[in-house]
DNA sequence: GAGTTTGAAACT
DNA sequence: CAGTTTCAAACTC
């Protein structure tokens, strides 16, 4: 289970975390993308549940991941980083030959990629997903059928939404059954499922409440009461978010980062922690020994670094001196193979879905964005989205590489580059659907191989309709 | 399911 | 910045 509750983001190779350097632009999310509804709710539609997987093709023909590609490959800068010159980047797009209203629909569209890679999808959303939680229904995925979201400012899920995780459907030979069409879009319905929040008094505007920490906007499933967190309350919402990003600017950047040594960690102590993901600020744990969800830390499946104020700190994931190999303590160890397991689970999620499908990665509601930030899924796409091409090759390379698919934590991180380089192997795999293919590799994000440029020219002829775009406030970073 | 524990967030 | 309060999730029973 992805118990994570914080994002993980990656820090560039010279150490500067792109977010934290931009911490200000954050809240440039606000524009929402918009679909086509034609087909929104057709669960059978051949967009979501189609049988050639990523390969499968539009009415036009056109390669569904090609399109996916295009998003990525022309939304996406180079780097993740939205300030001026990003804003300049943009009007640079505009030179593009689009024409103007369509130049203006990618170029907000592109804020959004910017500041949600990942799909948009904060991380804060995937974890803590109870196991056997029961995955958003479809009336809860489409938004547009709840009328939760106004018409003017639908963060619409459509099929194209929906479709991402098919999408990321890889080489799948057979899909052609209606059976396997409803398999498909059932496993992305899952996938969909997100945390829900319980808040009562905080009116789900505080960061108490994991929806809006994770820039989601509270839907049915959530249990929360007199919740603001809605997009009828658009303003509030952004206005109280203004607020607590003027109080820390960092408010809703990922807690969880990652560093560039996968051995130690920028703060120089060796643990076991996978890629040395590390809470960036650290817990404050007294009682729990990090060895608890209570800690975020343990909870994001992260060691404890020096800058934890923790106090007999036992994470299991690492603990601010050593790392949990080293404990004898019979239930350290049993904690920290359990929680092990999880990660494993969490892992799986990612590369694996199918195979664990109460652990499905929701797949971005792009409903529940009101401003979204990366978040934790761009712990794991965080290059894809940089600038890789794919977000997943297909089995190239080998696709016999089951240990690329491993349900490991490790196989998760490892998926994101070391190096900081905006490159995914194009084995490793983040899918949701089954691969056929890859036994070891069932879910598995699999893209074809194409030309970006092509796919991004894909995209832009697609009827992709950007609704809703708040002038969310820009805040300047300090 | 209710009650308790916990630590982050918010407040002073 | 430190101490306190509030809050909701995690946990226990």
């Amino acid at each position: 289970m992805l118990t994570m509750n914080s994002s993980i983001i990656h820090e560039n190779t010279d150490g500067r975390d792109w977010r934290t350097t931009n911490s200000g632009t954050t809240s440039f999310i606000s524009n929402i993308l918009q679909f086509p509804l034609d087909k929104a709710n057709n669960s059978e539609n051949a967009e979501f549940g189609d049988p050639s997987g990523s390969c499968k093709q539009s009415e036009s023909g056109e390669p569904v991941m090609d399109r996916m590609h295009g998003i990525l490959s022309t939304c996406l800068p180079d780097e993740l980083v939205v300030n001026d010159s990003g804003l300049k980047k943009d009007d640079k797009e505009g030179n593009c030959n689009e024409s103007n209203h369509q130049q203006f629909s990618i170029r907000r569209r592109c804020l959004v990629f910017e500041k949600s890679p990942g799909f948009g999808l904060h991380l804060n959303s995937l974890p803590n997903i109870p196991k056997g939680q029961s995955p958003l229904s479809k009336s809860t995925l489409s938004s547009t059928n709840r009328g939760e979201v106004p018409d003017d400012n639908k963060g619409v899920v459509t099929e194209n939404s929906y479709e991402m995780p098919a999408t990321f459907g890889g080489n799948e030979a057979d899909h052609n059954s209606p059976e396997k069409k409803r398999q498909k879009f059932e496993l992305v319905e899952e996938s969909v499922a997100c945390k829900r929040c319980n808040c009562k008094r905080s009116k789900c505007l505080k960061l108490y409440c994991d929806c809006f920490a994770a820039g989601l906007y509270c839907i049915e499933p959530c249990s929360c009461q007199d919740c603001f967190n809605k997009p009828i309350h658009e303003n509030v919402v952004l206005e109280t978010r203004r607020q607590i990003e003027s109080r820390n600017p960092l408010a809703f950047a990922p807690k969880v980062i990652r560093t560039t040594n996968g051995v130690s960690d920028s703060m120089g102590e060796i643990n076991k922690t996978p890629a040395s993901a590390r809470h960036k600020r650290g817990c404050n744990c007294k009682r729990s020994s990090c060895l608890k969800k209570y800690c975020e830390c343990f909870q994001a499946g992260v060691g404890c670094s020096l800058s934890c104020r923790c106090e007999g700190c036992k994470n299991s994931f690492g603990r601010k001196e050593g790392g949990c190999e080293s404990e004898s303590d019979g239930d350290n160890l049993e904690a920290c193979e359990k929680n092990a397991s999880e990660k494993s689970s969490h892992d799986t999620v990612i590369s694996n879905g199918q195979e664990h499908p109460d652990l499905s990665v929701p797949s971005p509601d792009i409903s529940r964005l009101p401003f979204a930030y990366s978040g934790k899924l761009a712990a794991f796409f965080p290059h894809s989205i940089k600038s890789s091409p794919q977000l997943c090759g297909t089995q190239e390379q080998g696709s016999s590489d089951t240990s690329s698919c491993k349900p490991k934590l490790e196989s998760n991180l490892d998926g994101i580059p070391e190096s900081g380089t905006p490159e995914i192997p194009k084995h490793k795999c983040f899918t949701l659907v089954s691969n056929p293919t890859s036994p070891n590799c069932k879910g598995v994000f699999s893209t074809p191989n194409h030309d970006s440029t092509s796919s991004s020219t894909k995209w832009r002829s697609r009827k992709l309709i950007l609704r809703s775009v708040p002038s969310f406030p820009s805040f300047s970073p300090p």
